[in-house]
RNA sequence: GGUCGGGUGGCCGAGUGGCUAGGCAGAGGUCUGCAAAACCUUUUACAGCGGUUCGAAUCCGCUCUCGACCUCCA
């Protein structure tokens, strides 16, 4: 599987060319939602931005085992050792069965990921349905000499994996300043160090989720559950991790020292991490209460909203920006991503009405493909790659407007290739609904339009063009026929 | 305080040592019964101050400034 491609690994703190492991195969693990409440726009982001490195890499022909897991046990509210888990806490609030919030906030994500046409995961494993992979990872770390246990709970000994291995990889930071900048240890403390965290924590008799293991009835870390299935699915060693950027520093840091106290080798080849979505230049999260919730988004229910936008209106204005950008969100920049998207769908309704012209092309199709295939290629340039699509598009209406010619094959050549990088790679679609019937329907009316101008009765005219676009149609009048589209 | 990443035209956003993305908005034009749509043309840039260089928005230094992480968060 020959390419050119470039990565951008957080490890390295550079791009880097990307050789799978063992091609043509791809192992790519994402940490996925922990689902004790609706997923916000910017957890959506992430998952966008990961979906288009899943279709481009599968576009190249890869086989690629994607594996986006679902959190639903073991994340616990606040500060380590107090407490009940976040599922807990919430099925307390709701009156629920803790797999009642489960159910609930896992159908929801799933919706949301339709809605912005996000490909479904090749493996979307959940914590609890784990809890014996993660149990036998433990026993290994301990085994391994990197894990102790006090009084039921199991804690990662960082202070002896530093001694082997390079803990804050990832992040570049210094392990004094850490230790002197985190919190002291409380006298109620059973960790030894302060930088340990916990890979089982036993239970509270209170608490509801929690299963038999070695040590205590109770539940895993946080952390240990995204080793434990990573490595089930993809092995001890695989080509991709990714996640946002906020987890590269707690969760990835351990993730990735877990995994190496378990298998002695580093878990993934490339790190990648992606860049949040801003509000105001603040970054979008529930505990500052400033997320958008998807349905807001598509309602226009929001004080910083002026109307409802359309998940893929929502889709092409994350892509219009590069995955490891902060992209800030405001009512004017959603609003200009509408009008482009809709843009980018009328010229490419208009492409399969194109007909050759010419003995040779006004654009070089093939030369516009490898500009495609660079920028997609350079760390999934998708901002890059749109704006090489919208000169196809200005092209594509030159050549509809009688303004530009193409030859039969170019024409050939230049609809599959939109079609592959908006539809397959960008994972951009049609939103419009419109059926057979309606079409009919609209092309009468669009007769009877044309019938009163004809007779120069544009007062008729007029009514019907004005009583579409209060229904939400506009007309387009062209040199040969009228068009419409949904506004 | 530590680590890291930014500051690009009215807005959103790419990029990069010389050929100065793209979208939206603005201006003029073509088309049209009038519009809209579409097309063509076009105006606003690279935080500041030094330095390196034939040449820097792009490299280096300093200053100002914003943000992320360091505590759960995609």
């Amino acid at each position: 599987m020959e390419n050119n491609m470039v990565i951008y690994n957080t490890i390295s703190r550079q791009k880097e060319k990307f050789e799978p492991i063992n091609a043509p195969f791809v192992g790519m693990y994402v940490c996925g939602p922990t689902v004790y409440s609706d997923v916000h726009l910017g957890n959506c982001r992430t998952f966008v931005s990961f979906d288009l490195i899943y279709r481009y890499l599968t576009h190249l022909g890869y086989k690629v085992r994607y594996v986006r897991n679902i959190t639903d046990a073991g994340h616990l509210e606040g500060d380590r050792d107090e407490g009940d888990d976040k599922f807990a806490k919430k099925a307390k609030l709701e009156k629920l069965e803790p797999m009642e919030v489960v159910q609930k906030y896992t159908l929801g994500f799933h919706d949301v990921m339709r809605l912005f046409n996000a490909l479904p995961p090749s493996i979307e494993p959940t914590a609890t349905g784990h809890i014996s992979e993660q149990i036998e990872m433990i026993k290994q770390i301990m085994a391994n000499g990197y894990a102790y246990e006090v009084n039921g709970t199991v804690y990662f000994d960082v202070e002896k994996y530093s001694k082997e291995y390079n803990y804050t990889i990832l992040t570049n930071r210094q392990l004094e300043d850490l230790l002197e900048n985190t919190r002291e240890l409380s006298g109620q403390d059973e960790k030894r160090g302060r930088l340990d965290f916990a890979l089982w924590i036993k239970a509270k008799p209170e608490h509801l989720m929690n299963w038999p293991a070695p040590w205590s009835t109770g539940f895993p870390g946080w952390h240990i559950e995204c080793s434990a299935m990573s490595r089930k699915y993809l092995g001890d060693h695989f080509d991709i991790h990714g996640g946002g950027m906020d987890l590269a520093a707690t969760h990835h840091t351990n993730e990735i020292a877990q995994s190496e106290a378990c298998n002695h080798v580093q878990p993934a080849k490339y790190w990648m991490h992606t860049n949040m979505l801003t509000v105001n230049g603040t970054r979008m999260s529930k505990s500052l209460g400033n997320g958008f919730l998807p349905a807001e988004l598509f309602t226009g229910n929001h004080p910083l909203l002026n109307r409802g936008y359309s998940p893929m209106s929502v889709r092409f204005f994350m892509l219009q920006a590069h995955y490891r950008s902060t992209l800030d969100f405001s009512n004017e920049a959603l609003e200009a991503s509408d009008k482009g998207f809709k843009r980018l769908m009328n010229a490419i309704q208009l492409l399969e009405k194109l007909k050759p012209s010419g003995n040779q092309s006004d654009l070089n199709i093939g030369e516009l493909s490898e500009r495609c295939y660079a920028a997609m290629n350079d760390d999934f340039n998708s901002p890059v790659l749109l704006a090489e699509i919208f000169e196809a598009i200005r092209f594509i209406n030159s050549v509809y407007d009688g303004n530009a010619s193409i030859t039969a094959n170019d024409l050939e050549a230049l609809k599959k290739l939109i079609k592959e990088f908006v539809f397959d790679v960008l994972g951009l679609q049609e939103e419009t609904t419109q059926t057979d019937d309606m079409g009919r329907l609209m092309d009468f009316i669009i007769q009877l339009r044309n019938d009163a101008k004809v007779s120069k009765d544009y007062a008729t005219s007029d009514k019907i063009r004005n009583a579409l676009i209060e229904i939400g149609i506009q007309l387009k009048d062209n040199k040969e026929e009228t068009t419409w589209s949904k506004i």
